[in-house]
DNA sequence: GAAAAATACATAAGATTCTTATGTATTTTT
DNA sequence: AAAAATACATAAGAATCTTATGTATTTTTC
């Protein structure tokens, strides 16, 4: 597998919060497989950067916690808060903004 | 003016290399301008990241610098280098494939 | 059945890139 | 004459990542 394509800083916890929007309730390590899925696996989460960005979107009251212990092994689900699907939906908004002022700048042509 | 719009970290300096790239030399002011008037007074350039990202582009050798007397007050302007030229193109492809996996991970169509 | 890979979490040090604040000085507009 | 725009700069601190390391279980492969 290629190395990790620098994700552009601050897309992140936009992608967390999206997924989780669509499946309701994800664990960590699901999120990553996820990602590498729907981009083919040119995109791989570090988990250096993925499970701190849980815990503070946890801090910030956007996700909620549960624990399911499967055999001897924990996994901690997330959901979304009230709170974090209406953020998600201003995050998602920005990004779109962001993607359309980065067609003005630089004269491309996305998807 | 409405506050800075956050730039998604990272893709300041694809900006300023795609600018220079057309418009063959700018200096710093002249790119917030161009930014301004490209993204219609959404987005501006904050200084306290464009300058010292011009002086990181040049310390990586991707830009030269020419300074410019007008009256009593001087303008430094930035051209590509080779180097610079070549690094755009990367950079640019590269943002391009960012955003073709964020329209996969977010299912989210743009412009 | 032993070794390797995958699953599943976590944290810490350091790098990078930004925001915010501040500073200097000239020129143009009001 | 005062305010806004032009034109550069740097420093402190915040935010977000990478890289490295650690622990432990489960599944796959040789």
């Amino acid at each position: 597998m290629p190395p990790n394509s620098n994700l552009y800083k601050g897309s992140l916890t936009t992608i967390i919060l999206k997924l989780l929007a669509e499946q309701d309730k994800m664990y960590g390590y699901e999120i990553t497989k996820k990602v590498k899925e729907l981009t083919n696996g040119q995109l791989s989460l570090t988990e250096g950067a993925l499970y701190p960005g849980l815990h503070k979107l946890e801090a910030d009251g956007l996700v909620t916690v549960s624990m399911e212990n499967i055999g001897n092994r924990m996994r901690k689900y997330y959901s979304l808060t009230k709170t974090g699907k209406k953020e998600m939906k201003n995050r998602l908004a920005e990004l779109q903004s962001f993607f359309q002022q980065m067609e003005n700048i630089l004269n491309i042509k996305i998807a």
